[in-house]
DNA sequence: GAAAAATCATGGAT
DNA sequence: CATCCATGATTTTT
């Protein structure tokens, strides 16, 4: 049925070159697939609560994850749950089912949905094809993968009853929206099949849904972070009809809550497993699909808990985001205005009520429980958008009424950070007052290690030990090719004279990518490919053309600093997000004629491009072996290089490489994040290993310390 | 600056 | 009383 589907909705599909499909490999998935139980959708609260009889401080020290042990539902249980009546009738106290769990929306919609509306879009498909053309490469090549494995999203999306809040939105759509509309609206759901199929993602298994881990919740973020760059690249593409992805964000986000690509569904009070105290997001449904805020808007989240008979609200989060008069003056307290009240369209500012959010703060203070704390501010590196940090725990002290700017009535609550838990929201604040200089920054060495070479100022910094820097170097911002590269192909450049602009099928940079840029409009990778192309020194368009992000120079303030004991490393000031470009790998080109000079003794600041790393979930290896890098590249930073030569080894790092080809023989290597990185987190890529053939280089130890580490790298 | 969006809780209806 | 359904409250984001 899904296949049809594919054929139908998308009628280029037709010539999909089924070789391909053959080829696939399978991928690495996180998860087996479970269908999720029939029962699932009818889960409420049974009686007893593991909270009765604990102190009101919570049940479990800071920092330690959650009350839940990993229960996997007894086969009673289940029965119980598919029998909606049989509830009341479960004897024991099971921990995971003593909260009010919300239920999962994972419906159907994407699947039910599409199939109704196949028929339709069948039309407007033909009438949409021109425009298509802007991403239909790319789509045709997951459309193959739609087709081979499909069936594991259809079955286990089929279990599910269809979400009836879908159908509602689609009732209202259809009165308001053309009906091609809703036809794209198939498009995209049918991409998201595609794009997650690719990844062989058939969902979440539902302990992983109701319980996170780190290892769940990365991979459900940069899941997250792939398909919004891919729905802001479709609604890029076609500039004609705008607003068919309005809100890309959004969109991904319901895409895979109603998926069940979602952790931390079982709310809770307290730590959440798999988050860490300063990890940092750059939406507000990153925070609802790692289970760390469940509202996709409002600033406070609560859940009820049953104390005896009663049951009472508390809260359990809360968004501190600048909406309302929110004191943040110190680091580790914060004055929280209750929600509401605020001017809406029609009415006027009102007092605020104690009901809902209010009430659980209130509620929360009595108790005594710990509220997550997430701040919200505003993102320097994109003029509009945020950050969101989140803070750890922290407790209500107090809590008073009080008149607003308006007149009008509005709840306070003071809470207070908890001691012991890792900075997150004051090194914030620090790294600002470094940056206004207000304040200086503890060990610097050097203010700008590269006397000025990029636009960016580099601290050297040591607060460790009296190592006074690094050997001595040249500071190059950008890589050397030191004999002009041969030209055995002729230049194909652009004539953007503007700029490479997304819909732009006539630009030859474009077309060498496939079609599409290989970046958003913030200049965020897309995702990883083994080469992509940027413009080069003899296109006609501007430097700061959306297709030279590698070209453009360091957009985070860099640190180089001392580590503990791997020498120097590098760390931002700045929060980079997933997909942004960090740096390149400068240095000078070795070719066959020099390589002997640097011979194998200097292995130190060498980057070979002939290097694999494993493979990260992030990369749907495309079967399409045809873009491989041109020719090998092999880079001393020995004698001089920029900040990329300070990177470290990890076996689960936070940057990757990807090489970059500037016209036909410019070959360069910029990296990319990851995921997204806090502030002074150490920043690390996968040395990786050399191709068979070449003489190994010795091994050294790694002192990643990552629970995955391998032991040794090159 | 307006408009649109998604989620969950809530309360009324069945 | 349990379940179903519709609506409201929330505020972020482009």
């Amino acid at each position: 049925m899904e296949q049809g589907l594919g054929s139908e909705s998308i009628p280029a599909s037709g010539s999909v070159d089924k070789s391909r499909v053959l080829n696939v490999r399978p991928l690495r998935s996180l998860v087996p697939i479970f269908p999720s139980p029939p029962g699932m959708s009818s889960i409420s609260s049974p009686q007893a609560s593991p909270f009765v009889c604990v102190p009101p401080t919570g049940p479990f020290p800071p920092g330690v994850a959650p009350f839940f042990p990993f229960v996997i539902p007894t086969e009673s249980q289940r029965s119980a749950e598919r029998n909606p009546y049989g509830n009341n009738s479960i004897p024991s106290p099971v921990p995971i089912t003593s909260f009010r769990t919300p239920t999962p929306h994972y419906s159907g919609a994407a699947n039910g949905n599409t199939s109704r509306k196949s028929s339709r879009s069948r039309t407007a498909g033909v009438q949409s094809q021109p425009e298509d053309d802007g991403y239909s490469d790319s789509q045709n090549q997951s459309d193959t993968y739609l087709s081979s494995f499909s069936m594991h999203v259809t079955s286990a999306e089929n279990t599910s009853k269809l979400g009836r809040k879908k159908g509602n939105s689609q009732r209202k759509t259809k009165s308001v929206r053309e009906d091609n509309t809703s036809a794209r609206d198939v498009d995209i759901e049918s991409v998201a099949n595609d794009f997650l199929t690719s990844f062989n993602l058939s969902g979440f298994d539902t302990i992983r849904r109701a319980d996170g881990d780190n290892e769940s919740v990365t991979y459900i973020l940069m899941i997250y972070s792939l398909l919004r760059r891919r729905l802001t690249q479709i609604e890029d593409s076609k500039d004609a009809t705008p607003g068919v992805t309005r809100r890309p964000d959004l969109r991904a986000g319901t895409i895979l809550m109603n998926k069940g690509i979602r952790t931390n569904v079982t709310k809770r009070v307290g730590a959440v497993p798999g988050i860490e105290v300063g990890d940092i997001f750059f939406f507000r449904m990153e925070l609802c699909l790692v289970g760390l805020h469940a509202p996709s808007m409002a600033g406070i989240d609560y859940m009820s808990l049953k104390i005896s008979l009663d049951e009472e609200p508390v809260a359990v989060s809360i968004v501190s985001s600048g909406s309302y008069e929110d004191n943040v003056e110190d680091g580790d307290i914060l004055i929280y205005s209750g929600q509401g009240g605020l001017l809406r369209r029609d009415k006027n500012v009102t007092d605020q009520k104690l009901e809902r959010g209010n009430l659980a703060l209130e509620k929360s203070l009595h108790r005594g429980n710990e509220v997550r704390v997430i701040r919200g501010m505003k993102d320097e590196a994109s003029q509009s958008g945020k950050v969101y940090v989140y803070d750890g725990l922290y407790k209500i002290q107090e809590s008073w009424v009080e008149k607003g700017k308006s007149g009008c009535n509005v709840f306070k609550y003071k809470l207070i950070r908890a001691a012991g838990q890792p900075e997150a929201f004051t090194l914030w604040k620090s790294i600002q007052q470094w940056k206004q200089g207000t304040t200086s920054r503890v060990g610097v060495i050097l203010p700008d290690l590269t006397s000025g070479a990029e636009s960016l100022p580099v601290s050297l910094v040591n607060d460790v030990d009296h190592e006074k820097g690094p050997a001595y170097f040249i500071y190059l911002p950008s890589l050397k090719y030191l004999k002009p590269a041969d030209s055995r192909q002729p230049s194909l450049s652009c004539t953007c004279r503007g700029g490479c602009q997304p819909g732009d099928l006539n630009c030859h940079c474009i077309q060498k990518n496939g079609g599409a840029l290989p970046y958003t409009s913030l200049g965020v990778l897309l995702s990883y490919k083994s080469l992509i192309y940027e413009c080069g020194p003899s296109c006609l368009c501007p430097p700061n053309c959306r297709n030279r992000i590698s070209q453009a120079g360091l957009k985070v303030r860099l640190e180089v600093f001392r580590t503990k004991d791997k020498g120097w490393g590098l760390r931002s000031w700045d929060p980079i997000r997933a997909g942004a470009f960090i740096c390149e790998y400068a240095g000078e080109v070795i070719d066959k004629s020099t390589e002997k000079e640097f011979g194998s003794e200097t292995e130190d600041y060498i980057f070979d491009a002939t290097r694999t790393f494993e493979p990260l979930e992030i990369m749907p290896e495309n079967s399409d072996d045809s873009q491989k890098i041109p020719f090998p590249l092999v880079i001393s930073a020995k004698n001089g290089g920029n900040v990329a030569r300070f990177m470290n080894h990890s076996c689960t790092p936070k940057v990757y490489w990807q090489p970059v080809l500037r016209e036909e023989s410019y070959l360069h290597i910029a990296f990319f994040a990851i995921s997204h990185i806090p502030p002074m987190q150490e920043l690390t890529y996968d040395y990786g290993t050399v191709r068979s053939g070449k003489a190994e280089p010795r091994r050294k130890k790694c002192r990643c310390e990552s629970p995955k580490c391998r032991g040794y790298f090159y």
